[in-house]
DNA sequence: AGCACGCCGACT
DNA sequence: GTCGGCGTGCTC
């Protein structure tokens, strides 16, 4: 029409002077510059999130990591549209961590920013909000005229994506609207499957004002009429009893323990005495700020904690290499308690799976309301609040898996990090591959913090750092209370013949012991490191076996669910009955899974009560935890499981455990094989006879001659460490080397190959003589996708690996861009596990 | 990660 | 003739 069209109105020259450094959780190649405007300049700085735009017309939430005055040349940045917040989200400290991990893990800083922060913090127009319906409507009237409008859609809709709601309020201000209600809780950013978890909530009992301090207490008991309401004075009484004992009391344990009635509670709520809550058992932030230490270490603790202590003076690393059950929990208590009163920080980090109820009450029982548990299957909101009082100081000790290593901790002064030999600390999927472990030790120096790593049986690289006097080493040699280490015996399967040669289940040996168990009412434990009924199927005729459509691997029966089911990318099949190759329906089932050996047990002791512990029989996170439970009040007589019943479990009845299938652990191809076996029957050993030190392990292996086992039998750690060295040494593997894995991805299997093999190439001047491959690793097919890798082993030198890095980014770089290979995937994984 | 652009197969 | 498949390139 004319001249003054809206197109032309908003290209409108306008010259910026200050320019920001925009991190947006997505693997961009590199980050984004956006301009900031005038009026904004003196709300941007580094660690704020401000709204951008970014492509056509998607907007994030992105987090500012620098300003500068330069105008860059290449590009007219955009920009930026809004302030999120008025004080940063993290410390400095964060964001040098975020582009340590990015520099030495080879991945953006977004992917960083992607794992590191809560989603209720990351807003992009693609966000979908979902309305809180444990959001009281009442409150409504706490809103203003814009959140009051959105509130009201989404109480309707029950949830709406960003640019919905960008629609009806049609106003440029969408994300401050937005994150207000994310604030005022009226909704949740919606993320994934996993958000399906349903906190538990559990009724927990608590003094009202004025007794809740001790001379309001005192004063209520001394002045409690005489023979007036005897059973609910009883009923307080055991209140407090339990609340000294163990911090938090439950309503059902408490009536229980007291065998009191609701009756009695109801009185002393009309009292104003007590009164209860519903909470979610992971959330105690009303619980006492206060720290009591009820236990006194044993003279072998006590000189651990004291050594400990001298080491970090000097050492910045210390590892407390602790039998299992020797008591390592009760030292990381009295650590933190220390660290706790100098006003410092403290990070107590564990593998995933054991972060149990279990270990969660042990440590609230002593720090009360300054503890804050941090994992992924949080809800949002709660994770934002720790997020958040992490950040301000208020909350000073964080028990977590992995991801708690990116909270935003103002002064921390010490990192623990427990079970440091587990493999689940690294990060596979998706980037960044970080190992927590080893980035907690990089962290933990920004702010001249402490770092203890904690194992019954560290990984050989810790140990081997030990050695070299570059970490400090603490022993336990002992359990906890002089109880004895479990007596292990090997027994011999070759000496059973079964009728159809498969492979034996339970040995004579076993089944006695089991029943000697059960007949002194004791538990049993038993490992087997495959899950589902049989791993595979095999024609009984042809020798044709059943693999997965899109995996190159072979599919586990599940009698359960009566399917067969491939464990790499989770597709089911129903059963075959006749053999594609041949025709025949003569199917042999080999070897054994966890659910076969539950079925077995059952057969075999039909008055005992079995259960199964393993990645299908426990989905959500609380069923793991109530597994745990009836296991504990012995519900269970005998469990069967994979690993998850290895980590950090505590049980005191406990008296046999049987490892079904050491030739399954033993026989892997990989250069941790000893390590990690050793470890893991180790570890499971270490579940029997925790108390009264009777306990019993029996390994059945046909390869009855293989090392590591003599070193299990004699709780042999130090002996195992001299053998993988000197294999290691050998054979060039760390800690002598450093490993970095390259895998190249593509439908084809000749491109992936070839992509490779243009890297080998490209790299074979500096490094041909480090580098392994293109070879097919194990399993050469996964979802479609074939894969072809390169290995690089490299020594140990800082800058070489540095080098080594710079040129593999090059080459990915270079790769890409050569049009057959633009659509492999390219992984770099350093220091893979 | 989206998403638009663009070049080859089965349909109204 | 077109609708739409997803391979590819780009986003400050």
């Amino acid at each position: 029409m004319n001249s003054h069209s809206p197109n032309q109105l908003f290209s409108q020259h306008v010259t910026y002077t200050l320019f920001a450094e925009v991190l947006i959780p997505l693997a961009l190649p590199k980050n984004f510059t956006w301009a900031v405007p005038d009026h904004l300049k003196g709300a941007v700085e580094p660690g704020i999130r401000v709204e951008v735009i970014l492509g056509k017309n998607k907007k994030y939430a992105g987090l500012v990591k620098r300003t500068f005055t330069q105008k860059p040349e290449a590009f007219d940045p955009k920009p930026i549209l809004n302030v999120l917040d008025d004080k940063p989200l993290l410390h400095p400290a964060q964001l040098a961590f975020w582009e340590w991990i990015a520099d030495y893990y080879m991945c953006t800083e977004g992917e960083v920013m992607q794992a590191a922060i809560p989603s209720n913090l990351k807003l992009s127009s693609e966000t979908i909000l979902i309305w809180n319906d444990s959001y009281d409507e009442g409150d409504m009237t706490d809103l203003d005229e814009e959140e009051f409008v959105v509130a009201e859609a989404l109480n309707i809709k029950k949830e709406l994506r960003l640019n919905e709601i960008q629609q009806i309020l049609d106003a440029s201000h969408v994300y401050p609207v937005i994150k207000r209600l994310i604030e005022k809780q009226v909704c949740l950013v919606w993320e994934e499957l996993k958000e399906k978890y349903k906190e538990k909530k559990e009724t927990y009992v608590i003094l009202q004002p004025p007794y809740d301090t001790e001379d309001g207490l005192a004063d209520l008991l001394n002045n409690w009429m005489q023979n007036k309401a005897p059973k609910q004075l009883e009923l307080l009484l055991a209140y407090i009893h339990l609340q000294r004992t163990q911090g938090e009391v439950a309503q059902s344990e408490l009536l229980k323990k007291a065998n009191a009635t609701s009756a009695q509670l109801k009185g002393l709520m009309e009292k104003s005495i007590l009164r209860t809550e519903k909470r979610s058992i992971d959330r105690i932030m009303s619980l006492p700020k206060d720290v009591h230490i009820d236990f006194t270490l044993s003279p072998q603790q006590q000189e651990a904690v004291e050594k400990i202590g001298s080491i970090f003076e000097q050492k910045q690393v210390c590892l407390l290499h602790g039998v299992t059950a020797s008591g390592k929990t009760q030292v990381y208590i009295k650590l933190i308690e220390h660290y706790m009163r100098q006003g410092k920080q403290v990070l107590y980090m564990l593998p995933e799976i054991a972060l149990t109820a279990q270990i969660i009450r042990r440590i609230q029982k002593h720090f009360g309301g300054n503890i804050a548990i941090y994992h992924s299957k949080f809800n949002p909101n709660e994770r934002v609040e720790i997020w958040n009082k992490v950040k301000s100081g208020e909350v000073k000790v964080v028990l977590g898996a992995r991801s708690a290593v990116f909270l935003p901790f103002r002064d921390i002064g010490l990192i623990i990090a427990d079970e440091e030999h587990d493999a689940s600390y690294k990060q596979q999927e998706p980037a960044p591959r970080y190992h927590a472990r080893d980035a907690a030790i990089y962290y933990a120096s920004l702010f001249q913090a402490k770092v203890l790593l904690g194992s019954a049986t560290p990984s050989i690289e810790s140990y081997a750092n030990a050695q070299a006097a570059k970490y400090g080493l603490v022993q336990l040699t002992e359990r906890y209370g002089n109880v004895a280490l479990p007596q292990i015996e090997i027994v011999d399967v070759k000496r059973v013949i079964t009728h159809d040669r498969s492979k034996v289940m339970m040995t004579p040996e076993l089944q006695t012991a089991i029943q000697t168990s059960l007949n002194q009412k004791k538990q049993v434990i038993l490992f087997q490191n495959r899950r589902g009924y049989a791993p595979y199927q095999i024609c009984g005729v042809c020798g044709w076996i059943p693999q997965c459509r899109n995996c190159d691997v072979t599919l586990t029966y599940h009698k359960s669910k009566n399917k067969l089911a491939c464990h790499y990318c989770g597709t089911t099949y129903p059963v075959i009955h006749s053999c594609a190759a041949c025709g025949s329906n003569k199917f042999i089932q080999k070897n054994f899974g966890t659910e076969k050996i539950e079925e077995m047990i059952a057969e075999a002791f039909p008055d005992a009560k079995t259960a199964r512990m393993d990645y299908d029989s426990v989905k959500g996170k609380h069923d793991h935890d109530n597994l745990i439970k009836m296991f504990e009040q012995q519900k269970i007589d005998i469990l069967v499981g994979t690993q998850m019943v290895v980590k950090g479990l505590d049980f005191e009845h406990v008296n046999l455990v049987g490892i079904l299938d050491a030739d399954g652990i033993l026989n892997f191809a990989d250069f941790r094989v000893n390590e990690r076996a050793y470890q893991l029957m180790e570890q499971v050993s270490g579940r029997a006879g925790r108390r009264d030190g009777l306990g019993q392990v029996m390994i059945q292996v046909s390869n009855t001659q293989h090392p590591v086992l003599q070193f299990v039998k004699e709780h042999n750690y130090a002996e195992l460490f001299r053998l993988e060295m000197a294999n290691r040494q050998q054979f060039f593997y760390p800690p002598f080397a450093r490993i970095i894995q390259v895998i190249f991805k593509h439908k084809e299997h000749n491109i992936a190959e070839e992509a490779a093999q243009h890297m080998l190439n490209g790299l074979k001047a500096d490094f041909g003589k480090y580098i392994n491959g293109p070879a097919d690793p194990v399993v050469n097919r996964i979802r479609n996708q074939y894969l072809s890798e390169l290995l690089f082993k490299l020594p140990k030198s800082t800058p070489l690996i540095q080098q080594c890095k710079m040129q593999i980014a090059q080459q990915i770089h270079l790769i890409q861009s050569t049009k057959r290979y633009r659509s492999v995937t390219i992984i770099p994984d350093i220091d893979p596990v």
